[in-house]
DNA sequence: GCAATAGTTCGAATATAATCGAACTATTGA
DNA sequence: TCAATAGTTCGATTATATTCGAACTATTGC
């Protein structure tokens, strides 16, 4: 059984969690995320090569934002909501209305 | 009297916004600028070459974060917070506090 | 065991960003 | 007018990210 390495919550760094959320792609799936969770990656694709979905999930993984568990076959994503909310208060729900208000 | 191209807050791009913030520098500069406003940029640059802190601040500048007004020989710098925070409510506060949090 | 499915890893190519010195511009104040 | 100060612009270098195909791994279900 394969399993994925999550930094613990008191590493996270702001300044990557700002990052990982920069790119349009990587805030589509966490804004995706947000709406309907757990989540594969494959409906998440959009149309992009396999390799490249793997790499973006990897940086959000790194990051924090995106916890994910095997299952089965597939791999499943959700945000990590509560640790983030406890060490950042209120960050990814004004990113996410922001995204939302951004169309 | 040299002025300053300065994106109209209609235009803001979320993605951007972030990525200036995801820099370390220019997330303090945007920190220290909360508390102390407005700043040339000469106090701010901590060591760097000029062309270095001109380039972040054209960068944050561009995202819509900094509004740069000449004043005589030096270019005082400040947030452009009430845009921010209508088109982005929260938002900045977020980062802030969390930028606070993050020591 | 074997084919199918989901996703990762590798490696190379390309794009984007950061860094820095040197030359430049604009303004002040003597 | 001239020196000094504040910051920009240019160009080159290096570092970091993104993209993609191809080969790989793990799991399921037949």
């Amino acid at each position: 059984m394969k399993h994925y390495e999550h930094p613990a919550a008191e590493t996270f760094e702001l300044t990557a969690i700002l990052h990982a959320l920069s790119d349009p792609y990587r805030l589509w799936i966490v804004q995706t995320l947000a709406q309907t969770q757990p989540l594969a990656c494959a409906p998440l694709q959009g149309g992009r090569p396999k390799s490249s979905v793997s790499h973006h999930f990897s940086v959000l993984r790194r990051a924090g934002l995106v916890w994910t568990e095997v299952v089965g076959t597939t791999h499943m994503n959700s945000l990590r909501t509560e640790e983030l909310e406890h060490l950042f208060p209120g960050l990814l729900a004004a990113v996410l209305r922001a995204a939302e208000r951004a169309q």
